[in-house]
DNA sequence: ATTATTCCGTACCGATCGGTGCAGAAGTAC
DNA sequence: GTACTTCTGCACCGATCGGTACGGAATAAT
């Protein structure tokens, strides 16, 4: 598991798990969970079948790895959004972390989590989960946060955090698609500036849920 | 391939082929091109597998027509947006118009062209390039539409149309996304209405392509 | 040296994929 | 009725899927 073992007796491995895992993170995020073959995983990260299993466990596991090094690596940007001081100053730095995460050279287009696991078949169904569930993490700490600036009248009284949320992240997953779509950086640059000049959105907390 | 022949001879077909289109179509559209499997198909459609191709051809055909259907149906809102008379109302009935797509009850939350063709082997590339080339017409449509606006100064005449149309297409693709992750009809048409109080963004023609 | 432990390439497993051949059932035309 | 056309269910095809058993090669401890 770890890239340093206390006592490594026997054979020592004979690739960089690191860099491994960085190539399949790279085939996953091009091709989505189903898309990605075991040979096409295995060749892009230079190591046999059997080596893989040995060293990651199984396909899912893999993902599991490559999913956090993307969080941790070209998806950082959430959690450095919500340090910034103001509302205003999340929002920023979070749209344009989204722009240049979905467009870096070197890395497929758009969002992995977007790429990976909105559709699929039935045995995807638990990826689609953990996918999930991470952009739900993603939208709770957005949401965290713009209650603070509520709180501290960074906001408008009335605004409801989580609808402010949902709308930063409508709009990065909106970058996201059309990154993987093509487009370039310096449009979605200069789209998602003109959204930011709009600050902050009249998002005033829904009346009441209507009857169904 | 009609619903009307000229001379049905022999046994005529013992299902409907609008019925078991419009079904293909709802899996597709939940799982995918390739999540959706034949033995999902032909199930969901009611046929077996031999009538499905007799009556379809093959699986790439039948999604070529469940596309069809879906750009005739529920993504009718694209062609209806912009026949608007301002540039605000085309703006305002397209996002709308993707909100209610994308939450339609009795049907898949989101875009069929983003659940289906995002990601996938290399076997889906044509159908990705399919859906692309959808997506781009689309876009064409908005940014014809926005230069007939600017001449009729109906938007400022430093506004870049293509820009403007991409703009739009972010946000509605973003809506897509937030309806499949469970986002509710009535969050995302709050959403969109903060953002159509911001109009129209400052979106100036760039001012030029900077050398690579 | 010997022994133990680990890595890794080959070859294979059952399951499922999209697609098809075939024969019988079901209907129309005469 | 007979002749002919079309539909449809069953069984099957080769290819590919994720996953594994096995044996040889390589390194560490002794």
């Amino acid at each position: 598991m770890d890239s340093k073992r206390s006592a490594p007796v026997g054979r020592p491995r004979g690739f960089d798990a690191d860099e491994a895992l960085e190539k399949a993170m790279t085939v996953f995020w091009q091709n989505g969970y189903e898309g990605a073959s075991l040979p096409a995983l295995t060749s892009a990260m230079g190591i046999s079948r059997t080596s893989m299993y040995a060293a990651f466990g199984n396909k899912e596991d893999l993902f599991r790895k490559a999913l956090i090094r993307y969080a941790d690596g070209p998806a950082s940007y959430g959690v450095e959004a919500v340090a910034e001081p103001t509302a205003q100053r999340v929002a920023t730095v979070f749209l344009h972390g989204a722009v240049r995460s979905a467009t870096l050279p070197g890395y497929p287009t758009g969002c992995l989590s977007l790429r990976a696991a909105l559709i699929g078949g039935e045995d995807a169904q638990a990826i689609r989960n953990l996918l999930a569930a991470w952009r739900d993490e993603t939208r709770a700490l957005l949401t965290k946060r713009f209650r603070r600036a509520v709180n501290e009248h960074d906001l408008p009284a009335k605004t409801d955090p989580a609808l402010l949320a949902r709308y930063v992240m409508t709009i990065g997953n909106g970058v996201a698609v059309q990154a993987a779509g093509g487009a370039k950086r310096a449009d979605l640059r200069l789209i998602v500036d003109a959204v930011l000049q709009n600050w902050p959105p009249a998002l005033a907390r829904v009346p009441k849920k209507h009857l169904a």
